[in-house]
DNA sequence: AACGTTTGTGGGAACGTTCCTATAGTAAGA
DNA sequence: TCTTACTATAGGAACGTTCCCACAAACGTT
């Protein structure tokens, strides 16, 4: 088993230390395919005496399957490939982290890659992870049209859109419009009129949606909404920033914002201590998705949470099973009320502030 | 040929018409070996009339080179695991994103698995990867007197530690002393004498090396430190914001506070918002890291930029080279100041608030 | 002209696994 | 007791690639 080397005139005894198939069976006193089809995790467990003994045999000897061999053979490499704009923005490293124990429990593996925030990058990282031999792809960037989700399917390619959808292609989404209906009824319900919205970007369904759930909500309180109240932006914290910024030079000003994601929602909140305003006495600020910061900021954020895990799982189930029903599955996001959300009122500050501590 | 074992889902389309070696072998009428060599890309590219005409023939019928069967016979993956705590983490996800890039470089890919903040799942990581076949391990997850590297040592396993070191182990890291002896400097010039230090657990070696950073620039500068200006902290906002609590409840309390990380200096931003004081007219912050979050907020916060693409690259040379001299690479850290420092002033605030703005 | 040296090519044996097929053994039904 | 049906096993052929080897052709050098 241990084979001597000739390298550099120096004899080296390498430890061709790979322990095989045939060496569980021979030490186990079966053949390979008996331990083939014992360690194979998705057939159901035996517990026949063989089996145990191959068992034994394999943690003794310290098997650990090759992936690669079985890979070719199964024609299936149990992986299947993330592409992101990136891992620092924490919706995306969620989703990922989401996405990575949904396979874990299907014996898979979510392997990852980046467009560094640059839709064309696009076809690199799928080129990168399809030349890794991944199973399927979970793509979190798609935009309004934006022909590479057709191109997959002409390649024959199986993907799943997440987070964001195309309209017609698989996809596991947030229910958007749904979160986006709920932050806005909830400054309505705190006493705000004058709602502005720092919109994202108009090329993603989410935005889109979010802002669609904006307007419900309004319309239902019978409340106008003025053209000036509803700001494009990115997904950015500077780009928030210069929303709020816009909004908060408006006169009337808005008495509360609705941002479509915590990033801006950010980039309102620094803006709005610039201006020497407060939250949420002068300003309350809803933001979306709920990631870690936001709980632990000075004003810790109203938000709407998403059930990453959700969306991670139905995505893996649309990418594995055949396509029964409504290609397009949404998961019920929830609104998190926290203190930069306050009562609107221009009368009795005090009252806000005690508030807006204790609730 | 192709058999179907299963209806719909990955699996049928995988099979199908894949193009192999032999396939663009003969189409461009050379044998399958003259193919392979061709398309080898750790060999130098060849430039002669029958590479032009192969790569022609394996653009035209899409050839992609089936991963597992050239692992499986090479006896490498081109493929390293990174186990880091968490991608929440934007440090983490900013280290990652490094080693990706770094990994490209060298035709390699990095896939990564996380502890979820747990140490001791450090071992089902680091399984996860190896059962996943990587030909090497890039740890950021370090602790002292952790038996893993050893256990990794042992069982022959390629491994460097990135961002910490244990001391011993093939190491790439930042120079967290000299970093926190910048930022802890930077303090001292403005004028501070009494400079709290928020020090992160006693287990990372990130930690405690930039805690002697700041003891060398204390002593340096003739400042006793009184032991109530140190205290221990975790990684996280909560944690940072808990340290500060402390600090700032000193009497006399401290002008400035330097923080093991951004983490931490946002939980103390936080604090120091609560309590009614102001950064920095009251206290200078400095944190540590340079993610993108800091450079953006409210006060923009001096820190301490950490070359993630130089550890990145190195730890890579270090998992592949055989060792020459030192095995604990360190990375020149720099300190970007921004407007959470400001001179050390107790009788003229309007000039110390004029100087933060204009620095 | 004769002889190494270099370079490019094709044949074919691995790599370690899965899975098809054949066979032996075992249980159930007549 | 003899089928029939089923199970568990072993044998061995793939999977698609790389790489060793043998061989031929082209190139310098003596």
């Amino acid at each position: 088993m241990n084979q001597h080397h000739q390298i550099g005139g120096i004899e080296v005894i390498q430890r061709e230390g790979r322990v095989t198939l045939h060496d569980v069976a021979a030490a186990a006193g079966v053949s390979k395919s008996t331990v083939s089809r014992i360690l194979d995790e998705r057939l159901p467990r035996s517990e026949s005496e063989t089996a145990k003994r191959v068992r034994e045999a394999a943690l003794e000897l310290g098997y650990i399957r090759d992936n690669s061999a079985a890979s070719l053979r199964r024609g299936k490499t149990m992986t299947l490939g993330v592409i992101v704009p990136r891992l620092t923005d924490t919706v995306m490293a969620m989703l990922y982290e989401a996405i990575t124990r949904a396979a874990t429990r299907t014996h898979q593996f979510a392997i990852v890659a980046t467009t560094e925030d640059q839709p064309e990058q696009v076809r690199i990282a799928a080129d990168r992870l399809l030349n890794r031999g991944v199973d399927g792809l979970i793509l979190a960037t798609a935009r309004d049209d934006d022909p590479f989700p057709a191109e997959l399917r002409a390649r024959g390619v199986p993907f799943v859109l997440a987070l964001r959808t195309d309209g017609e292609s698989p996809s596991s989404i947030g229910d958007d419009r749904l979160g986006g209906y709920l932050a806005t009824r909830h400054l309505i319900d705190l006493g705000h009129t004058r709602i502005g919205l720092i919109s994202g970007p108009g090329f993603a369904s989410s935005a889109r949606l979010r802002r669609e759930g904006f307007q419900d909500a309004m319309a239902e309180a019978g409340l106008r909404i003025q053209p000036e109240w509803i700001v494009d932006s990115s997904f950015g914290i500077e780009s928030g920033a210069e929303a709020a910024d816009t909004l908060l030079r408006l006169n009337p000003r808005p008495t509360a914002i609705f941002a479509v994601n915590d990033n801006t929602a950010i980039g309102a909140l620094s803006v709005i201590q610039r201006l020497g305003l407060s939250v949420p006495q002068d300003v309350s600020v809803v933001g979306y998705n709920d990631i870690p910061l936001v709980s632990l900021l000075p004003i810790p954020l109203s938000t709407v949470r998403v059930p990453f895990n959700q969306i991670a799982s139905t995505a893996l189930e649309l990418l594995m099973r055949p396509i029964t029903g409504d290609a397009i599955q949404m998961a019920t996001p929830t609104l998190i009320p926290r203190q930069s959300t306050a009562p609107c009122s221009t009368s009795s500050r005090q009252r806000l502030m005690h508030e807006a501590i204790h609730t």
